[in-house]
DNA sequence: CTTGACCTTCCCCTAGGGGGCAAGGTTTAT
DNA sequence: ATAAACCTTGCCCCCTAGGGGAAGGTCAAG
């Protein structure tokens, strides 16, 4: 099987399976004209590489899982490293979740700070304030 | 003032200085022997850039808050602009944030359907099943 | 004169590929 | 046989926000 179709099938671009390889996730062989040779297993491991990054688990991350259906499980989380990779992942996206939630209440507060510097003193403001849903 | 003192004056590297310059964010003139040569106000740019940066508001994305402080005001977001670009910033993040709790709980919910798997049917498991906090 | 601190430009690196190019292989239709 | 159409190959540049380092110019002090 050639790139153009386990690109597709794995629905990825022939880019992304080249990059994959590139990172040594799949071991791929050549055809006598140069061409990359495929077989149905490596079409598994791509779209695994592909549904594990669409979770934010960097392609680089990946290879618990691989090395995991390549040893022959059904699943590639059958592992016990795979289920650690899940575990770190979901710390990282905790610490990035915090960090994130707290810059957006400092830019809240900066935000409040600078309207109310911008609107100053107004005594009858509350029925020009907006009261709509604030973003 | 040498680009060293600028950025020691301003807490970054000599290279974000270079980099922002390259962004546009600076103007900078240069003195004979072809070294960049700053004044006071732009210490103060750099600043700004750095500490909206923190914030988490990319470097391209000051220019709001740059242009405020050259027009001559005290803050850089006592413009219209800034306080835009806070409300911007802001509603990406909510959305990042939503996007990172959505893929938490995927992990989550695949974490504990393949640790069910592989400890399957385990009648007395509740006294060797850890109650610990969970990541 | 030389050392050392400081400056300059230039290039490669990050994650995950996207876009594109020139060259060459394959297949099908005419 | 050949042309069109499509596929594949490698290669290079692009994105963040600079970091690291090379190769070399400039200046003050010893």
């Amino acid at each position: 099987m050639r790139i153009g179709e386990v690109a597709e099938r794995a629905g990825v671009s022939a880019k992304a399976v080249r990059y994959y390889e590139s990172l040594g996730l799949l071991a791929v062989d050549r055809h006598t004209n140069g061409y990359r040779d495929y077989d149905e297993s490596q079409v598994e491991l791509v779209r695994e590489i592909r549904s594990l990054g669409r979770l934010g688990i960097p392609a680089d991350d990946t290879r618990p899982f691989l090395d995991c259906l390549v040893s022959g499980n059904l699943r590639g989380d059958d592992c016990s490293e795979s289920v650690a990779t899940y575990s770190a992942t979901i710390d990282e996206l905790s610490t990035r979740i915090d960090e994130l939630s707290a810059r957006r209440e400092a830019l809240r507060q900066l935000r409040d700070h600078a309207v109310m510097r911008g609107e100053p003193l107004c005594e009858f403001s509350k029925e020009t304030t907006s009261v709509s849903h604030d973003s």
